[in-house]
DNA sequence: CCAGCCGCTGAACGTGTGTTTAGGCTTATG
DNA sequence: CATAAGCCTAAACACACGTTCAGCGGCTGG
């Protein structure tokens, strides 16, 4: 018997490993020819180990989210909304694994919308935290909050990949410090300063809608009619 | 002789056409021959009129591009930063439109890259004109905060869109209905009112990076020394 | 020492792709 | 009416892909 799920220091580990490195740095349309020549393989033993590509996308997936999970695990605490990204990214070892993250963000897999969501968890008790402590201001609505906050620190990073991605793929790195370069000061600036002298747009808003804390999921329905909330 | 250039109204426009659709709908992962089933023509004659995939694709993206400069002709003045999305959104011709150009920064084509950078360009002379009215507050660095605002605005879209498409591809409008609608509210809560009670980050990042104005490429001059007002 | 098994491979298959080729149909022109 | 030219198509080609298949080789158990 050889070992089949626990401990894999076998080469069904280093095709899978390469795989992540593979799809990382080219994206999730990699050959399993690729992949195969990277781990030092025929494409047959690919498929032997993994019946199909869809497969071992998945395997990697898998592979993936348990090192999220670890790695949080690792670093609770440590990071905030808005730094965990860098965390992420510090150690050269865990470049490429942020690399599959980025990519399964641009292609809207799994791996992807968990990371999502787990940044979301996360940041809304960071966030929490802060507001009891004083430290953040408290919002109308903490889930929305949380949830643009994340969604607009990701979605610039990953635009800025993908404008114009590094020259080595592999050095997501280099990229992530640019874009720390580029937009910490402006988004430290918003966020302490804001960006609009007066009010006015806003209580605009909140009278327009009706000033509810949370009209999102999970509480029923008659969401406020979004008909057409810019005018 | 047939018309060339200047005035299409013929198969071959038609087939640019149905192109530009059908890479918004399907991404330019698209078939040749789905294209032609599009148009109504066969593949071949695809490639007759454009020589290859390559070259519709580039001849789709110019297109785009002139679309967009004409659109942004005809609605001078009327958008601002954040609205700009929403107007060309808006009408319902345009969408199609709209989602080649989230397929173009997804798979960040040239589209993509002008389509930011024009969305820059103009953000800048909003804000510097909003700067000027009193209505938003100067920053150290205009063009490094109109960046950033306009990376995050159009990274969240794109983000939304990714990790959750609309069931029918065509309807970008809804998407960005429903965009709106989730982050309207936290963004100009964080527009008006910051995230932060207080100006220590700030105040230290300054500090710390010696508080230049500017940091960027187009200047190789150094900033004003660094004894900033803050400590 | 032998038998069997298991990891592994080279070569092939089937499919879907972009593209080419040869020719048909319509239309304008002498 | 005949001829030539352009728009257009069906069929095929070349290639890359994921996947399958038959079999090699070294290891282990008896």
């Amino acid at each position: 018997m050889n070992v089949r799920s626990a401990d894999d220091l076998t080469t069904r580990a280093r095709i899978r490993d390469a795989a992540v490195l593979r799809f990382a740095r080219s994206g999730f349309g990699a050959t399993v020819r690729t992949i195969a020549a990277d781990a030092g393989v025929s494409p047959a033993l690919v498929i032997h180990h993994f019946g199909s590509k869809d497969t071992l996308h998945a395997a990697c997936d898998e592979h993936v989210l348990a090192w999220i999970a670890e790695t949080k695990r690792q670093n609770m605490g440590r990071a905030t909304s808005g730094g965990l990204l860098e965390v992420l990214a510090q150690q050269d070892e865990l470049a490429p694994l942020m690399g599959y993250v980025l990519r399964s963000l641009q292609a809207g897999g799994s791996v992807g919308k968990a990371f999502v969501e787990h940044m979301i968890d996360d940041a809304e008790k960071y966030t929490a935290e802060a507001v009891e402590q004083g430290i953040a201001k408290p919002s109308r609505d903490e889930r929305a909050r949380v949830r643009y906050l994340v969604m607009a620190s990701l979605g610039s990073l990953l635009l800025s990949v993908t404008l114009d991605p590094p020259e080595d793929p592999e050095d997501v790195n280099a990229t992530v410090r640019r874009y720390t370069a580029d937009f910490y000061l402006p988004m430290l600036e918003l966020f302490t300063e804001g960006f609009l002298t007066s009010r006015r747009m806003l209580d605009d808003y909140l009278l327009y809608v009706g000033d509810p804390p949370s009209a999102h999921r999970a509480d029923g329905e008659e969401a406020p009619s979004a008909d057409d909330p810019a005018a």
